[in-house]
DNA sequence: TTTCATGCAAATGATTTGCATAGTC
DNA sequence: GACTATGCAAATCATTTGCATGAAA
C-alpha cells in the first residue's frame, strides 16, 4: 500500500504539500533535517510554510510512514521504506552512513542479560569518524 | 588534584557560583540537566543567573571536569569522577542508570571492522525500558 | 588595579500553537 | 458544504550573547 493510500485510508487528506514531502523523503533515500526538507519543498511549491513541514512530518511519523531520529541536537527524517538501520554520523565531514541493524543485536542482548534493560535500538545514531576522515586533523 | 585547583591552575577564577555548581555535580552523583542544576543553585545562593550556570557548565566541560551527554533533546551533566560509563534511560519511569563502559566495546570493534568507522562511544545514551517497567503498560 | 565573571536583558534558532482562510473530500 | 490543512504571526523553550558592573587575584 502506498503512503498516499495510507493517508487517505486513515482519514487524512492528501494535499500537494503532503504528497511533496512524502516524495522528497522517498526520493532522497537519505537523512534529511526538517530544514533540508523545507528547502527542497520551496524549490517545487512556493509559499509553503515551515510549520506545515513540521506538522506533516509529525503526522507521517505518527502514521509510521517516516522515521525521526536524533542527530546531536537536531533531528533527521527518513522514509520507512528504507528499512531499519542505524546511522553513523561523521563528526568531521558530516556524512551520515547507514549501518546494518543487526550490528546492535549483541549489544541489545547483553543489556538485557546484564541489566534487565530492554533497549530500543532502532534507528540509533552513533557519532564518530568515517574511514575517509580518520587520520585527518 | 581537586577541581578547584584545576580551575585556578588554568587561570580561571574560583567564584562561589563555580564552586557551588561543582559541588552540586559532585554530590548528586547522578545526571542533572542544566535546569536541575539551576534549581539546586537557587536553593543555596540567591540571584544566580541561569546564563551563569550555562557558562560554568560549558567551562567545566571544556576543562574536562564535567561530562555532558545527550538525553533525547535535552542534555545531562555529570562529574567526571564518576568515571566513564553509558546511560540507560527508561522511557517509562525516566530513571537513568549507568552502564559499564566496556559493554560497547564489541560494537566499537565491529563498526571499525565492517565500516572503517571509528565510533565515539563514550557516554552514550540508550533508551528503552528498565527491568521494573518491562511488562507494564 | 586589572581582568575576568556575573547579572541582566535581549537575541537566537528550532519547533509549536492559535486563528482565520483556503482547499480537499 | 463540511471540516480539515494551511499560511501567517506570535509564542515557546532551551540556550547564547553583548554589555556594563562587580568581584577575584
Amino acid at each position: 500500500m502506498s503512503c498516499s493510500t495510507t493517508l487517505k485510508s486513515r482519514g487524512y487528506r492528501l494535499t500537494p504539500q503532503r504528497r511533496l514531502i512524502l516524495d522528497i523523503l522517498h526520493d532522497s533515500g537519505g537523512h534529511l533535517t526538517a530544514d533540508d526538507i523545507f528547502g527542497q519543498v520551496q524549490t517545487r511549491i512556493s509559499g509553503v510554510n515551515k510549520s506545515t513541514v513540521y506538522r506533516t512530518l509529525e503526522l507521517l511519523e505518527s502514521l509510521g510512514l517516516v522515521v525521526k531520529s536524533e542527530l546531536g541536537s537536531s533531528h533527521i527524517y527518513h522514509h520507512v521504506e528504507e528499512g531499519h538501520h542505524h546511522h553513523l554520523a561523521c563528526r568531521r565531514c558530516g556524512r551520515i552512513m547507514n549501518c546494518d541493524k543487526d550490528l546492535l543485536l549483541p549489544l541489545k542482548d547483553s543489556l538485557l542479560k546484564r541489566y534487565g534493560f530492554s533497549a530500543e535500538l532502532s534507528h540509533h545514531l552513533i557519532q564518530g569518524l568515517c574511514r575517509d576522515c580518520r587520520g585527518k586533523d
